[in-house]
DNA sequence: CTTGACTCTCCGATGGTCGGAGGGTTTATC
DNA sequence: GATAAACCCTCCGACCATCGGAGAGTCAAG
């Protein structure tokens, strides 16, 4: 038996979390005074301590450390979880790269907003967006940047089943009136030609028209916008309109993978990453005016 | 101006992140509502907002990025630190992988404890230490990792100004009485021949002999020295001791640049990561008697 | 004026870890 | 056996960035 202090020292694991550890059952000592209140630990649960540290530096939370341990792996699948921690470092890695591109995107915005690029303010574009046929599904997407591919994916697919597809490029809503990290609630639209079923999933519905829509068409994907979200606020604010109505993102070319199988005009699909093209479209109206009815 | 929910889909911010940044200090609206307190921006304030979610992403506390701000860096030199982030990340991967060598080393111990091995067991041998000169310097060490090296090289060179480096391997004493992970209170010593002066960092003087010393001699840096320390556990239970006074660490073989100039004997050297020795000493005593005094 | 959308503040929770206060217990030494 | 020092306990709060919710007040369209 050792108290904390030996035991602490000689496995490497602070008091503080020892105590901690038995408050929250991972490891009890193998004996507590019942007067004192005193830990003492035996050897015996060195085994179950180290598995308990090895999970947790594996980048487990306590509480999947917890599982683990009641599955008493052998040190052999512990091994295994060793090799398959190495592939999710790469893939961290991999992730960073993308959180780098994500500051590389932030960093064309301060350039936009420092000395705006008269070239992307004048890109913008005010049309009169004409109401169209679409199959929508809406949905509160988790993932921004998987779902929304998932979700285009999916919708093409009921579309190209019922052979509606009309020659127009798909577009989503946005119905959050704030910004949110790891959700979305989006409407996808797939514009078609003629009436087809709705299902659970997806409706059928006219897409109204906006009368004063100012767009931006930009490259890259919808995760990419952040500049062109800033560029829209920016115009906006210097030709004293506001912003009336759902942010609305029109994917012009996007990547696809069964276009030839679904029948999309070549037109759309973007076979390289650097072909991504996406509208930024946002309904205005003079700052002084009442919001108008379609 | 904008209101909040417009501000914060736009920047792709949340509103309770506004708030908060709004709170801290680091982002004020531009205008708060004396009456209502609601919150407006405005699109000046983009390219602050843009530089501090910039700063964020690049990995900075949001303290840090309070300071970053206020110095009003061009656009220009953020895109140098871009550039700095992108070593920043290769560190960091290398760092992970570091931790992967303490997962693998915890495995190890993982094994030990399980079918503990009789070889590294029976590798522990009872000595008995004998007093010896020494030139020490104590210290709380911040970074155990970086900092123990530092520390031995700093003594080594003291010690070889004054030509009286002993053939003997450096040891160092910790007299934490717990671990923690990031401070260690050591003292490095430096086996000397004769008297040399001492200095505001360095004594010199008799390090006491230890009557039963357990020594488990290991390879590897001191930082991969956890399964030595559960084997050593394994080892005092198994036999019925009782651990008494400082864990000692002896370095028999360490990696050193400049070993030819302070006249190291080459035995002591390891120019090999894989070829580094380490030895791990715990004075004991039977677990009935009361500490002897040497 | 009503209704519903929007916003405010305040409080707490998250997770893993640490620091400290205040008080009790063991241990070594005299 | 007394005393001092070392050790341990529990309980509470702080950290950091972020989120959720309650309860109340404010704005805008009809």
């Amino acid at each position: 038996m050792f108290k904390v202090s030996e035991f602490s020292q000689f496995t490497r694991v602070s008091v503080k979390m020892l105590h901690h550890y038995d408050q929250i059952g991972l490891l009890k000592p193998a004996h507590v005074d019942p007067f004192s209140g005193y830990r003492y630990y035996s050897v015996d649960q060195l085994p179950r301590l180290n598995r308990l540290i090895a999970f947790k530096d594996l980048g487990f939370s306590l509480e999947q450390v917890a599982k683990l341990l009641s599955e008493n792996l052998s040190a052999h699948e512990m091994r295994g979880m060793l090799r398959l921690r190495q592939g999710q470092i790469e893939n961290q890695l991999r992730q960073e790269s993308a959180q780098l591109a994500q500051v590389e995107a932030r960093l064309r915005v301060i350039e936009q907003c420092e000395q705006p690029d008269q070239q992307l303010i004048n890109a913008v574009v005010i049309k009169d967006v004409a109401p169209h046929l679409a199959a929508t599904c809406r949905q509160t997407i988790i993932h921004p940047q998987l779902g929304i591919g998932e979700l285009l994916g999916e919708s093409e697919a009921y579309v190209a089943r019922h052979r509606a597809r009309a020659a127009a490029p798909p577009m989503f809503l946005c119905y959050d009136d704030e910004y949110s990290a790891d959700s979305m609630d989006v409407e996808m639209t797939i514009p078609i030609t003629h009436l087809i079923p709705t299902s659970s999933r997806f409706s059928v519905r006219e897409i109204p028209g906006w009368a004063q829509t100012a767009c931006l068409v930009c490259q890259g994907s919808p995760d990419e916008l952040i500049d062109a979200y800033s560029v829209m606020l920016i115009w906006v604010a210097a030709h004293g309109y506001r912003i009336a109505g759902p942010v609305r993102v029109a994917l012009l070319r996007y990547p696809c993978d069964r276009a030839e199988e679904w029948g999309l005009p070549a037109a759309f699909i973007a076979t390289q990453p650097d072909e991504l093209v996406t509208e930024l479209q946002v309904s205005i109206q003079n700052a002084d005016s009442k919001m108008e009815p379609v």
